[in-house]
RNA sequence: GCCGUUGUAGCUCAGUGGUAGAGCACUUCCAUGGUAAGGAAGGGGUCUCGGGUUCAAAUCCCGACAACGGCUCCA
């Protein structure tokens, strides 16, 4: 952290505290959970018991803020020893810090994880025994913290409150549920009021509306909720998408397989997904046999019956499978969200089967293909290196994955992209690389992923037999280069703000008649033949409304390229060609109307990212 | 699934107890228009659904469903 993040941190550190002390002024028997630094703020958990507060509060809270921030009240520092601790907590009737307290004494070290050890005003010296905890106290209010705090409350800058959400008490669905009140935090006004307004802002772009304004895809309560329906715009862009996440597979030895939609039950018993995600699937009846079906929600178990349907050498492998296919998951109501989280999901999924010795280069190609992949949508991805954590809930063993582990954790050092470590994100056979990008407000979205499975291959028996003659089972590596295209839609959609590349875009050209002349309609229709020969997505709008007009509505759909048709073009033959402004690559430019089209062609064939007519 | 907010025309929204509104879109007519909205007329809503309160409900209350913001989960 640098100086200005430092004390930006201490900031809204502080104003975590000034909300808690306003909050406990007006509602004395608040008590409290966790406040920490968030991104653009801080948040406080609350529990007021039966009392809720509702954003109707918020104006009470803030000006409760603003008098204890005029006060000048400078904020106070002092330790005490955890069983003084411990006894405070219990004096002030703060049940939540008392447990955290609690905990701390038992364990004796700061290594819980879910604890906020700056909350709970730890010294941050890793492991060591805990004899003392910090306190701040500020005028009329004590809190749990270690800090670190602006010396006095005028110095903690502007803030504004901003939503109030539910949130299990220490992340447990279990537990009680607290209110989390969230605050946006900044240095001065200017910049909350410049970050409040990016927030308005990049809501223009956001997937559900850029989807409904583009005409991209719908959702029929009639065909019901998580289950988009994609219109012929959309499925040009799922289908472009899909074409070139093959392709680029294709190159590293990936085959195209099928698999139907409906499976026994047995093969998800067998894989092990059936006993942690079977409650989750949908099941299908059948009249005709008495087994289980149900609709399936991944890809693996078939793929691997592919491979296990011959005997396969160490000289077969590696061996790779790719399936683009719709997964159907029974997800709870609260958590579908636009096309960023389904109950149709289609993956562009892929399975290599090798040998142990052959992991490091098969994941290390497909983190090549991941930059590559992306790089051309120009979108920004984090590595995060889905580990285990110590809990029972993996198969498989322990050594092998720490193995896994490393071996993952290299080729993404290797790599040289940004990435963290994710602990406990890991799928129940084997730890994974989660390539994550954003939407629109900042949210990571889960997108391409490698995963590395030794569980599977096992529990299904699979075999090849090596050089030694002797049969081995092999390792398997999960892919998908989108995740679903339903996700990435959503991501892409967002951070393109639905300026799609020529490649990509629907309708790639729209060819606008000056009037309604027989001659002018003719010319247009000419242009649109001489294009959809090419393969390009064309359309001609001779409706009667004005120039203007048909501009503007071209315009709003994003269309790639313009073209106005009047007498001067069919006299002389040539276009004058509009180009989206952010694909702009020049100066205006007329030119033959057959050259545009080879011209487009090729742009659209080589996935230009800008206008190439300059060249 | 949990907490909260919202649900009025295809879209964006106004209307907060007294027989439903605007802009855009759509249809028709007039205007033949040259790079972001030409003019006029018209059609379109059991105010999400189901109960309740009331002489009277889009409006108040309860429930369901859905969307949204979080939490939890995410193969």
């Amino acid at each position: 952290m640098n100086m200005t993040d430092k004390k930006l941190h201490s900031q809204r550190h502080s104003l975590a505290h000034i909300m808690a002390t306003a909050i406990k002024r007006h509602w004395p028997d608040a008590k409290f959970g966790v406040g920490p630094v968030i991104d653009n703020g801080f948040y406080y958990d609350v529990d007021l018991g039966q009392n809720k507060l509702s954003t109707d509060d918020f104006p009470i809270i803030e000006k409760e803020m603003k008098r204890i921030i005029s006060s000048n009240t400078p904020f106070d520092h002092f330790d005490l020893d955890i069983d003084s601790a411990i006894k405070w907590a219990e004096e002030n009737r703060q049940p939540y810090k008392l447990e955290l307290l609690n905990d701390l004494k038992r364990a004796g070290t700061t290594s819980a994880s879910d604890i906020d050890s700056e909350e709970l005003g730890l010294q941050s010296d890793g492991d060591s025994k805990v004899e003392e905890v910090s306190f701040y106290r500020n005028d009329d209010f004590t809190d749990l913290c270690r800090g670190p705090h602006v010396a006095n409350t005028s110095e903690v800058g502007a803030f504004k409150l901003i939503r109030i959400s539910g949130a299990y008490w220490r992340g447990k669905d279990t537990n009680p549920q607290m209110q989390r009140v969230y605050g946006a935090a900044f240095e001065t006004k200017e910049k909350l009021n410049e970050y409040l307004q990016a927030v308005e802002s990049a809501k223009k772009y956001d997937h559900r509306k850029l989807g409904q304004e583009l005409d991209l895809f719908v959702i029929s309560p009639l065909v019901g909720s998580g289950l988009p329906l994609f219109t012929p715009r959309g499925t040009v862009l799922r289908d472009e998408l899909n074409r070139y996440s093959q392709e680029i597979r294709k190159k590293l030895g990936y085959q195209n397989v099928w698999t139907p939609h409906i499976a026994k039950q047995e093969l998800y018993e067998v894989s092990g997904h059936w006993a942690k995600f079977g409650d989750e699937w949908l099941t299908v009846s059948s009249k005709e046999t008495k087994d289980n079906l149900v609709l399936k929600p991944m890809n693996c178990p078939h793929h691997q019956q592919i491979y296990s349907s011959r005997p396969r050498s160490y000289r077969d492998l590696p061996i790779r499978y790719m399936e683009t296919t719709t997964d159907y998951r029974d997800e709870k109501a609260g958590e579908l969200i636009g096309l960023a989280r389904v109950r149709s999901l289609t993956q562009d999924d892929s399975h290599t089967f090798c040998t142990p010795e052959q992991i490091d280069e098969c994941i290390s190609s497909l983190v090549g293909t991941v930059k590559e992949f992306y790089e051309t949508l120009g979108m920004n991805l984090k590595a995060r290196l889905s580990f285990r954590d110590e809990s029972d809930k993996y198969l498989g063993d322990k050594d092998l994955w720490d193995k896994a582990q490393g071996i993952l954790k290299n080729i993404v050092e290797k790599s040289g992209l940004e990435y963290y470590i994710g602990e406990g994100e890991a799928a129940f056979y084997g730890p994974k690389i989660d390539f994550m990008g954003s939407d629109v407000l900042g949210r990571e979205l889960q997108l391409a992923t490698p995963q590395l499975d030794f569980v599977q291959p096992e529990r299904f028996g699979l075999k090849y037999t090596d050089e030694d003659g002797q049969e081995k089972t092999p390792v398997m590596i999960h892919f998908a280069l989108m995740g679903s295209i339903e996700r990435f839609l959503a991501a892409y959609i967002e951070n393109s703000k639905g300026r799609f590349p020529v490649w990509l875009a629907p309708e790639q050209i729209r060819v606008i008649t000056v009037n309604q002349e027989e001659e002018t309609i003719r010319f247009a229709n000419e242009l649109k033949e001489k294009a959809l020969e090419y393969n390009l997505r064309i359309e001609v709008d001779n409706s009667n409304e004005s120039v203007g007009k048909k501009i503007r509505s071209s315009e709003i759909m994003k269309i790639p390229y313009t073209l106005v048709i009047g007498e001067k073009e069919i006299s002389s033959g040539r276009v004058s060609p509009r180009i989206r402004e952010d694909l702009k690559n020049g100066p205006d430019i007329e030119l033959p109307k057959e050259d545009f089209i080879h011209k487009l062609a090729h742009e659209s064939e080589n996935r230009a990212k800008v206008s190439t007519l300059n060249e």
